[in-house]
RNA sequence: GGCGAUAUAGCCAAGUGGUAAGGCACGAGUCUGCAAAACUCUGAUCCCCGGUUCGAAUCCGGGUGUCGCCUCCA
């Protein structure tokens, strides 16, 4: 398998450093304000990465973290008046609500700032044992960027260019501009903690060295988090990590890329954030995870209604898809084993496409053949019964199996036809019952072949946004916007 | 100013040396009373210039455009 590694800015084939152990982290969230559309694709990237690297047998150990303390937080909560980590703890409580909605964001630790105060402060000692941090008269400790030799090699980026761009003001204390602080010290009303350089709080980026190391161990394989975190935060975690082991921090550094909304970064200074809160209430979480999916994680992409739109109509498609599957094996329940191109080489090409860096994309593609396929198969006539019921049984099972993997099939067919349906029922303004009876009567008057009546009917539904679909068996009804692309 | 991405059909988008996946939209067809859904068919030589090579969207050099990071950010 390769991975795209940022260190190295290339493509590499992927070698843990134990044979089958994978230890993996992802930077999680500052949790000062609802998590949006972006954090979930951060948290579907790299349960995607740790699933697949499962599903090729690795025993995984991802490790994510919540930043519960920092000046945002500590802003927002005596805003309202209240303690720093209560305002935290309510706003992780509120994250984890919504991720599980979502169907996202299961490492097997996370991991808080606040929990981990101890092993920071201990961090922070030994680096300035090492001459590489320094305290001030103030009570706050500095890393010395200039001490570490390496500083740049993530971010590609060196310190004399650096200081054309860096803040004039240099806080009290500093020796160099460059320097970036491991440990704060507290302001008067401030949440704090007792340490050997006065009352204070951690750093940003110490965190994150800090739970590596402690719930992970000195090198680990993969390292995630998003492309605005490359500098400063991944840059300085790998200054302090491998200044105090002397030791490559990861080995593999993988970035997801950005969201913008109808060509704009998301941003809170412009208004278009859009949170996970909001998106669950436009949008089923399957079709969430398949706008988001279905891009290649490292490209910053475009996540507009247009986008959900069609994702939403893929995802109708897929369903309905494996809706018909499910009628067609309620009636014919005999399964008769036989080879199968297309059942039997669904994981193959999967894995082809995960294994170059997560291609999702391309899974996705192949999909689209595997679907078309089947409905070709549902309408013809000259295969047995018994032997289209298991090949069709076994690329249901096998599609389920394999996309699960990324994220995706993981709701009940009918379940997400009928929400869909719904949602657009309610959006139109329409009654289901409203829309059966004009049915009714259009097939009545298509018996007494009263077809000016009939397509009178069946218009005057088209403008409402319900399609209608004739076939043998009668006459379905279905939601146009579900076909249509915004 | 520094660093880093990116530029592929109307739109979204995959593709790191051998003559361009997939999707949306468009058009034609099968089906249908007519439609719809489903299915079938149909479209690009890959920002510009130069170079390397038998051969480049793919490598190198130069240019142009767009975006991101350099203050907090997934």
């Amino acid at each position: 398998m390769k991975i795209y590694n940022s260190l190295t800015k290339k493509k590499e084939e992927f070698v843990p450093i134990e044979k089958d152990n994978v230890k993996m982290y992802a930077c999680g969230i500052t949790v000062y304000d609802d998590s949006h559309i972006g954090h979930a694709r951060a948290s579907l990237t790299y349960d995607m990465i740790c699933c697949y690297l499962r599903f090729l047998g690795y025993k995984v150990k991802y490790v994510r973290n919540y930043t519960d303390v920092d000046d945002k937080i500590i802003a927002r909560a005596n805003a309202l008046n209240m303690n720093a980590l209560e305002y935290s703890e309510a706003r992780i409580k509120d994250a984890e609500e919504v991720f599980a909605k979502l169907g996202a964001d299961f490492p097997d630790i996370k991991a808080k700032a606040s929990e981990n105060i101890d092993n920071i402060i201990d961090f922070v000692s030994r680096l300035i044992e090492k001459g590489y941090a320094y305290p001030t008269e103030k009570g706050d400790v500095y890393y010395s960027v200039k001490k570490f030799k390496d500083y740049g090699k993530l971010s590609n980026i060196n310190t004399d260019d650096l200081l054309n761009g860096v803040r004039k003001d240099v806080e009290e204390g500093k020796l160099d501009p460059l320097d970036f602080a491991v440990w704060k010290s507290a302001k008067p009303g401030e949440i704090a903690w007792k340490s050997p350089w006065g009352e204070g709080r951690p750093g940003w980026h110490i965190e994150c060295s800090c739970m590596v190391l402690h719930n992970l161990g000195e090198t680990i394989d993969i390292h995630g988090g998003g492309k605005d975190l490359i500098f400063p935060h991944h840059e300085n975690e790998i200054a302090q990590s491998e200044a105090l082991t002397g030791k490559p921090l990861a080995n593999y550094w993988i970035h997801n890329g950005l969201i913008k909304i109808n060509g704009q970064k998301m941003s809170k200074s412009l208004g278009n954030c859009l949170t996970i809160k909001q998106a669950l209430k436009l949008y089923n979480p399957e079709v969430i995870r398949y706008a988001i999916v279905s891009k290649n994680y490292s490209s910053d992409i475009d996540l507009g209604e247009s986008e959900f739109s069609l994702a939403e109509q893929h995802v109708y498609y897929f369903y309905n898809t494996l809706n018909s599957i499910d009628k067609f094996l309620a009636e014919n329940t005999s399964l008769k084993e036989v080879e199968n191109e297309v059942a039997d080489s669904i994981e193959t090409k999967f894995r082809e496409a995960m294994d170059d860096d997560f291609n999702t994309p391309v899974a996705i593609a192949n999909l689209f053949a595997d679907f078309k396929y089947v409905n070709n198969l549902l309408k013809e006539n000259k295969v047995p019964l018994d032997e289209k019921a298991y090949i069709l049984n076994k690329i249901k099972s096998e599609i389920i199996r394999c996309y699960n993997v990324i994220g995706i099939f993981k709701e009940n067919v009918s379940d997400l036809i009928y929400d869909l349906k719904n949602k657009y029922i309610a959006k139109l303004g329409l009654e289901v019952s409203e829309i059966e009876k004009k049915v009714e009567n259009r097939a009545k008057a298509k018996l007494e072949k009263n077809y000016a009546l009939a397509d009178e009917i069946r218009d005057e539904l088209d403008g409402k946004g319900i399609i209608l679909n004739d076939s043998k068996s009668g006459t379905t009804w279905d939601i146009k916007e579900l076909y249509v692309t915004i």
